[in-house]
DNA sequence: CACGGGTCGATACGCTGTATCGGGAGAGAC
DNA sequence: GTCTCTCCCGATACAGCGTATCGACCCGTG
């Protein structure tokens, strides 16, 4: 049916081309926003003013934007410091900032081969700042520090989601778990669990990233410092 | 989130009585058998000759279901071995040969906090083993591994499937990604990259994780032997 | 025999990623 | 100026997803 009398465009507010940065840019803003479940083709061309289908002139397919976004992400990161240890730790640090700016970072990490220019460059910034060890101790130690650091972000970011979310329910969570694991630990079924639960320390977030990493950090020393 | 006390299950007269259990099993073979992305609730109750809406009887959401998959498959993580060093070795071995076995594990492990009975009794063989080292170390000792297992694995798994993706077809990878990734580090851009690539030393998975789970340890020691 | 309650499965809804294809706008030829 | 060809954009479509809803059926009870 034709409507005859066309309405006037809204003129749009600038054509601002669409470009494989802005769609990245929009769909990083989605996942801060709301978590990497609301990143959808449909959302992030919405957002964007066009219709879903234009982002495949830019993207292959959507683990391709996901990849764009770690990549992206990545020119956060770039260590910085005087020998091997301070670079290591910079490089854990500032990896960890980035996860708390972006907390979708921890379901993305470690979960495919990164090859993008910007994680390129922060693996070059990292072995650059590493010359003077050798370089049979720097990729595994390199490799290491990694991956400690993605598995600490991925465990640290879930129980923060975990407290939000109990915590926007406390009452729900302790209905339905709390007699359990109450029982549970009182049974005697798990009694050096029990035990550590009663009487072990009870360290913050930062605390226990540090302890982990200097763990990692003091093992590598007597190979890095021949 | 899961409530771990199973309902009682309406006994149901016929041929094999669905359970908590069997529906856990059918999708945990669903996920070994084709990815984690093959396991969805109507296909899961399909193998189980079940309509999908049935499964809800057993299970919340299918979170929940993912989360008993991996209490289920910590029921073949038991460390075991005499001093804290060996426990956590085999914490760490165990862990992997899982993760080997249900590779889907890497998607999951750390993902959201585990409170299983599995899962909490691994902890519990793990802090059994370990007394005579004070709490003070245990809980961080305990946490780093566990980080740098659930890094490492993610990271290893995610290499294995880009090599399965690229053999089947090595030609398109070659074409795509080789160029580009030759120009980039031909390029003079990233000269200490390059440098690793060329000269480094290629460890295979099994070199690359005892690597770095040996510096962790060897940084725990100092701590944990007093 | 009638009824009431509870369970099971069919149907439905809104959402996803992506393939397909028709139409319209722009460029080029005469 | 007009006709035609080409190419790109966006609407539509499809198969699948998780899950809410609800009607029908079965079973035990009065």
């Amino acid at each position: 049916m034709v409507v005859w009398e066309q309405p006037e465009p809204p003129d749009r507010p600038a054509p601002a081309p669409l470009s494989r940065d802005r769609i990245v840019r929009a769909a990083i803003d989605l996942a801060d926003a709301d978590g990497l479940d609301a990143v959808s083709l449909r959302k992030v061309a919405a957002a964007l003013g066009v219709g879903p289908m234009r982002l495949y002139g830019y993207i292959a397919t959507k683990e391709d934007l996901l990849d764009l976004m770690v990549d992206a992400v990545h020119a956060e990161i770039r260590p910085t410091g005087d020998g091997w240890r301070e670079v290591l730790h910079s490089l854990a640090s500032t990896t960890r900032a980035a996860a708390h700016r972006h907390e979708w970072l921890a379901d993305l990490l470690g979960g495919r081969p990164q090859l993008g220019p910007n994680t390129l460059a922060t693996s070059e910034s990292v072995l650059s700042a590493m010359d003077g060890v050798d370089l049979g101790t720097v990729v595994p130690a390199v490799s290491a520090v990694n991956a400690y650091v993605i598995g600490a972000i991925r465990r640290e970011i879930a129980e923060r989601r975990a407290e939000r979310a109990s915590g926007m329910d406390k009452r729900q969570w302790q209905v339905t778990h709390g007699p359990y694991l109450q029982r549970t630990l009182a049974n005697g079924q798990f009694p050096a669990l029990a035990t550590v639960v009663h009487d072990g320390p009870h360290l913050n977030a930062d605390e226990t990233f540090l302890a982990g990493l200097n763990f990692l950090l003091d093992g590598i020393a007597p190979r890095a410092t021949h």
